[in-house]
DNA sequence: GTCAGTGCAAACCCTTTGCAGAAAG
DNA sequence: CTTTCTGCAAAGGGTTTGCACTGAC
């Protein structure tokens, strides 16, 4: 298991693994990183900075609040993870780097990824001058049916 | 100018048309909310509630800070405005409800509207079982050339 | 006169920061 | 040994809340 230099997902989780994965991205491996880098490439999911600290430290304390941070914002910043903003309150961290877009369940705050192939844009309008595209995120509002809105 | 019943712009910006406008979604044209709404629909733009709160109070003190919160969060909630969640550290207010989507130049924080018609989504996805659609935001993430990131 | 709206200030909560001690190479 | 990282606690900043006053009808 291996050769997942810059696209993630195939089941990291082992430690070798997100250390791998944490040097191709030029960040040295510290043990509180590869705690929180277990943490969240378990498996794909979406997980909020307060989530990830509560995972980590779930049986014995071995990471800090603020490493937490500096280290999402790191891995964030390197291309490790991505972040989400979807929620006014937090900002959510994402595994899969792998081009993909979102259901947001405003009811529940629920996450869900969606594959990119199955929302094709068909055309993008010209950007800005002196500008480039950096990334394209769709995100699909939905609601329970029957909700209480309005 | 009038019939704007549902969908906002054509240049409303009086003091009747935002009180019409505000009827129609069922709010009190309070005097502070129609000074409020006033500066969200002078034109089109996306404001923070700092920078509402800026515009009201520009010449002298009109309104609170709690009652700028209150009522962007009222206009949000009956669809009179849009919240926009793309910085993590504020939300901005959109008085565009008309569908469309958005550049984010994640240099300079800026924010540009983008036609729906120009952004079509060839297709998409079932929705999850028990949820109906309620909007789909596409945001397009922008940088300055030869920025200098990563 | 009654109910809804407003203002002030304090509370909240997620996030960031400063700095001393610990770990990586 | 030097540089980078971590932890603690305090500060920061946008947003929310409690409660008394004011305004809408």
């Amino acid at each position: 298991m291996s050769d997942m230099s810059t696209q993630t997902f195939a089941g990291v989780s082992a430690k070798s693994d997100v250390i791998d994965l944490m040097r191709s991205h030029g960040i040295t491996p510290t043990q509180q990183r590869v705690e929180i880098a277990q943490a969240l490439f378990a498996r794909p999911q979406h997980l909020s900075a307060e989530q990830v600290l509560a995972l980590v430290n779930r049986e014995r304390h071995v990471v800090s609040k603020a490493t937490i941070y500096n280290t999402l914002g790191l891995f964030a910043a390197k291309g490790l993870v991505r972040e989400i903003i979807i929620d006014p309150a937090k900002v959510f961290y994402d595994p899969t780097t792998r081009p993909h877009h979102h259901f947001y369940n405003v009811d529940s705050g629920e996450l869900m990824d969606i594959d990119a192939s199955s929302v094709a844009l068909s055309s993008v309008p010209e950007l800005p001058a002196g500008t480039v595209a950096e990334g394209v995120d769709v995100v699909i509002r939905i609601r329970n049916c029957r909700s209480p809105a309005e």
